[in-house]
DNA sequence: CGTATCCGATACGCCGGTGTATCGAAAGGT
DNA sequence: ACCTTTCGATACACCGGCGTATCGGATACG
C-alpha cells in the first residue's frame, strides 16, 4: 500500500478543513479577485486561523493553483461527458448547445479563471500548467470532430480539425470576455452558439434562423447573474 | 476660458509628474499585474514619493482607470487609422493584416488590458467604461464593413453587420487570451488573420493556402517577445 | 524681481497582514 | 481505553504599506 515517500497517518479531518479551505477560497477569490486577497480573509471565511492554513499550504499561490486545477478537472469532465452524449453520429447543434451550457454555467468560476490566466500570464511555470490543461480540452473537441467527420463536413475555412478546435476555444475564450462585462448569461449562450455552429457548420444556428439577435442586450432580464450584485448597474 | 467649476494655476509640473507616475505605473502594472502592486512601488519606479502620488491621485484605482483609458484611447485611434486606410473599397486580407498588426503589438498592453477586464468584472462602473471602449471599436469597425458591403458580400453565417464586428472582437479576444499564455506573438498574429478572414468572407486566409497551420507552436523562435523573461519557460 | 501660489518631499502614527514557534486537544491505531 | 501522532488554535515579533499633516523649495504671474 505505501508507496510515497513520506508515511503520514492517513489523517481524516486534515482532508476535510483542505476542502473547506478550498471552498471558501473560491468563494472570496471570485469574490474580490486573487491579489486583493489575504490568507486571513480566507481563513476567516472557513472558520479557520492561519494556524490551519499554514498547516495545508505553503502560501496563496499554492492555493489557488490547487484551487484552479481541481475545478478545472471538474469542468474537463463535464465538458467531456457533454461531447460523448450523443451516439457515434454527430448532432452539431444539439451538442454545442450541452457544451455551451456546461462552459457559461457558472459566473464565478468565469472570474477564478480569469484571475487565474492573468495569474499564469506572468508565470511560465503557471502557464505551463493551463496550456497543458486547454490542450486536453481541444484534444476532447477534435476527437469528437473527428469521429464525425465526412457525416457534417467541416467547411474548408479553418483548415484541418486541429483548426477548428483551436478555433472553438478561441470562441469560448472570446464570449467569456464580453459575458465578464455585460452579465447576460443567456445572451453569451446564444451567441456562442451561434458563433459556434457558424464556425463548424458554415450555416446559421437553427434556432435563430428568425429570431433577434442574440448579441443585442436582453432587455427582460431573463436570466441575470443570481449573485449579490454590490450596487446597481448604475 | 475658465469654465472649470475651480480655478487653478495652470500648473506645468504637475503635467509632468502625473504623466510619469502613469507612465511608471504602467510598466508597474503590466510586470506585477494590478492587485500585486503598491503605491510605493509605482512611486519608486517614477522617482517620486508618496506625497507627489496622493497630490495627484486618490488611489490605485483612480490612477489605474486613468491609466486604462489613456492607453485605450491611443489605440482606439491607431485602429481607426489602420481601418480608413485603404480607399473606398474595403480589401479585407489587407486591412486584417493592419489592424492584427496594431492590435498585437504590445505583450505590455495585453497584460494591462486582461488586468483591466478582471478588475471591471467586478465592478460595474468600470464594467460601463470599458463597455463603452468595446463599443466604440466595434462601430468602427462596422462602418468600415458596412462601406464595403455588397462589394465583397458577407457571408450571411454571422447574420448583419452588427453581428460580423461582434465576431471580430471576439476573435480578438479569443486569441488574446492564447498569446498571454504561449507568447507566440507570430502565430497569434497570423491565427488572428485566418480567423478574422474565415469569418469575413468565408474562405482561407490568401497566403497560408497551402502553408504550415498557424496555431502550430512556432518552432522557430522567430519573434518572441522582447521583454525581459524573469526565468526561462523551463 | 518680488510674491502669492502650488507642488511634492519629509515625518509621523497606525494598522493589517505575515510567518513561526508552541501547546492543548482531536483522531487513529492497537 | 491508552498512547502516539497529527492537526490546528494561540501568542509573538515584525514589517511594509497607508493616509495625513506640515513645510520648504519650485513656479507662474504681474
Amino acid at each position: 500500500m505505501a508507496v510515497g515517500g513520506t508515511e503520514r497517518r492517513v489523517t481524516r479531518r486534515r482532508l476535510r478543513t483542505r476542502a473547506n479551505l478550498l471552498e471558501a477560497a473560491f468563494a472570496v477569490f471570485a469574490a474580490k479577485g486573487f491579489g486583493h486577497v489575504s490568507i486571513e480573509e480566507v481563513c476567516e471565511a472557513a472558520g479557520y486561523t492561519r494556524g490551519a492554513f499554514y498547516s495545508n499550504f505553503a502560501g496563496l499561490d499554492e492555493l489557488f493553483f490547487a484551487l484552479y486545477t481541481e475545478r478545472a478537472e471538474l469542468i474537463a469532465e463535464q465538458v467531456a461527458g457533454a461531447l460523448a452524449q450523443d451516439g457515434p453520429d454527430l448532432d452539431v447543434p444539439a451538442a454545442v448547445d450541452r457544451v455551451t451550457e456546461v462552459l457559461l454555467l457558472d459566473r464565478d468560476w468565469l472570474l477564478v479563471k480569469t484571475d487565474f490566466l492573468v495569474h499564469a500570464a506572468r508565470d511560465p511555470e503557471v502557464a505551463r500548467a493551463l496550456l497543458e490543461h486547454r490542450a486536453r480540452l481541444r484534444r476532447a473537441v477534435e476527437d469528437r470532430l473527428a469521429r464525425a467527420r465526412g457525416h457534417t463536413g467541416l467547411p474548408a475555412v479553418l483548415g484541418d480539425v486541429e483548426g477548428a478546435a483551436h478555433a472553438v476555444v478561441a470562441a469560448y475564450d472570446g464570449v467569456t470576455t464580453q459575458l465578464l462585462l455585460d452579465r447576460d448569461v443567456a445572451g453569451a449562450r446564444a451567441w456562442l452558439r451561434q458563433l459556434l455552429t457558424a464556425l463548424l457548420t458554415g450555416q446559421q444556428s437553427p434556432r435563430n434562423r428568425k429570431g433577434r439577435s442574440p448579441w443585442m442586450p436582453t432587455s427582460s432580464s431573463s436570466e441575470r447573474d443570481s449573485r449579490a450584485s454590490s450596487r446597481p448597474t448604475s
